[in-house]
RNA sequence: GGCCCCAUCGUCUAGAGGCCUAGGACACCACCCUCUCAAGGUGGAGGCACGGGUUCGAAUCCCGUUGGGGCUACCA
């Protein structure tokens, strides 16, 4: 794809919903090619209609496209403040026959099917030469015989009888244009030369084609259909039904690079099998032309792995940049004054190789700051009451932990030394100290967490322990 | 129903007629490491939808079947 010409292509979202990870992986292809072209990437939102299209969710297209780092160099444009350009393209259509006005109703055209027992509109005003006007539509000619074929850069040649495709309309009766006129005119207008979308418009390519060539002379733009992302059902992506919202992966705590590096391998891969891409590879290797036909299910475990991989690839002060909006949130179950600071830059390592999602970090450190400390009362009696060994190792390492010195390897030998008064290996010991001071049986390392917790805390937090112990006996 | 697209482990994929006894990754299982949990390491199970061709030879090409999907609006 290295041409003379210059490569111009689009993203072009309607605003009716979420912005979801297919429409993500739709730009990031898009942005591809036109960056490793030294192309042009424009954004146009796609809101002719306007019972639909609602300014909030323009708003998260741009946010999320933004947190991305998928950048464009034209737009956003809006189709509903283009109407000017359509109408003039209506007019020019009017007046050279492609396009005729029709007044049927929805449930003329459906009666008049259901009794032909052939789908379609079947063309009724196509020779009653109505005045255009309003309620009016405006219908499509197209051709009764030949075929239009469809280029297409993933597909290869897709052909389509012309009278297998009805008169379809491109204007309403209020005047408005519909998506396959705008679409036409804007793509003839900003001069694109790919046009890179999901599958689903595959069937309405060949009306845009005809609208083309209608509209003059002017040379079509390249075509590539992505396959679509499906769920587990293998239902294509909807916003609706499926929870896929690139805004919640934000809020979950996915890395944007992960995000993008997962959706690049979502159709498409490097034939030698490497999986970790960064974003200059990617411009680099990426090929429309290589691109899968068939639909991916977007599978959050996978993304899963990907996003585990970059925060283990963070490093550590960026690993905390990206932490503080998951720990300072007003979702976090303590006080802005109960937070300190330098307790978690000390444990965030540790905190940093055991994660999925930045979201999981507040689980991990709510037993420094969180107050009143609450432990489970199943989590508690399994851990500390099953036998009588648990209180008894509580007893003894509270008495060792008041004057040891309060470091990670003096701790642990205590620990170990008390588990061989009772014949524990120091996982068993461990258990009932975790619990006590860390509210959990499973966690960030013990010895390291005691330490920045501190003495006084962890006495307190055992001697408290001991005492529900005892009293609940 | 009509038009169109698609078909390699459960999932994402490598594979452009011999490099395929089909490779990798996620998930799963086992083991190792280990203060818990992870992470990491090693190993394992698991697939060319089916049937016909073409060819000396087919996961790869052709046809059909089956299965899945998309579209079928005065939505995009």
């Amino acid at each position: 794809m290295t041409t003379t010409t210059n490569v111009r292509v689009r993203f072009a979202p309607s605003p009716t919903g979420f912005f979801h990870v297919g429409g993500a992986r739709t730009a990031l292809y898009n942005w591809l090619v036109a960056r490793q072209n030294n192309g042009s990437f424009l954004l146009r939102i796609e809101d002719t209609d306007r019972d639909r299209s609602e300014d909030q969710w323009t708003e998260g297209i741009v946010n999320a496209l933004s947190w991305l780092g998928i950048t464009w160099d034209e737009g956003p444009f809006h189709q509903s403040e283009r109407h000017a350009l359509y109408n003039d393209a209506i007019t020019r259509l009017i007046a050279n026959g492609h396009v005729y006005a029709c007044n049927c109703t929805r449930e003329e055209i459906d009666a008049r099917i259901k009794a032909r027992q052939t789908p379609g509109y079947d063309g009724f005003c196509r020779d009653r030469n109505l005045e255009p006007g309003p309620g009016k539509a405006l219908r499509f000619r197209v051709p009764d015989s030949g075929t239009t074929t469809v280029h297409d850069l993933v597909r290869g040649d897709v052909e389509f009888a012309n009278s297998t495709i009805e008169d379809f309309v491109i204007v309403k009766s209020n005047g408005d244009p519909l998506y396959v006129l705008a679409v036409v005119v804007d793509d003839i207008d900003m001069a694109i030369t790919h046009v890179i979308r999901a599958e689903e418009h595959l069937p309405t390519t060949p009306k845009a084609i005809l609208i083309w060539h209608a509209l003059g002379d002017i040379p079509l733009p390249a075509f590539a259909h992505l396959p679509v992302l499906v769920n587990e059902k293998r239902q294509k992506l909807s916003k609706r039904r499926d929870r896929v919202a690139v805004e919640d992966y934000r809020d979950l705590g996915y890395l944007p690079e992960a995000i993008i590096n997962y959706l690049c391998l979502l159709g498409w891969a490097p034939n030698d099998g490497r999986e970790l891409l960064t974003v200059e590879e990617m411009i680099l290797e990426f090929r429309l032309e290589e691109v899968n036909k068939s639909p991916a299910f977007f599978d959050e475990k996978r993304l899963d792995h990907f996003n585990g991989l970059y925060i283990r690839a963070l490093a550590a002060d960026e690993f905390v940049r990206r932490a503080m909006p998951f720990i300072s949130n007003d979702q976090v179950p303590w006080t802005k004054n109960q937070f300190d600071q330098e307790q978690f830059f000390a444990l965030a390592p540790l905190i940093q190789e055991r994660i999925t999602t930045l979201g999981e970090i507040p689980n991990y450190i709510k037993f420094l700051f969180s107050d009143p400390y609450v432990i489970e009362e199943a989590v508690f009696e399994k851990a500390i009451l099953k036998d009588e060994t648990g209180v008894e190792i509580l007893r003894a390492a509270r008495s060792a932990f008041a004057d040891a010195a309060f470091d990670h390897e003096p701790l642990k030998d205590i620990l170990i030394s008390i588990g061989e008064q009772f014949d524990k290996k120091l996982s068993k010991t461990q258990a009932p100290i975790r619990v006590a001071t860390m509210g959990s049986p499973v966690g960030l390392p013990l010895f390291e967490s005691l330490v920045v917790l501190g003495r006084s805390k962890v006495l307190a937090r055992i001697d408290d322990a001991i005492l529900i112990a005892e009293r609940s006996r």
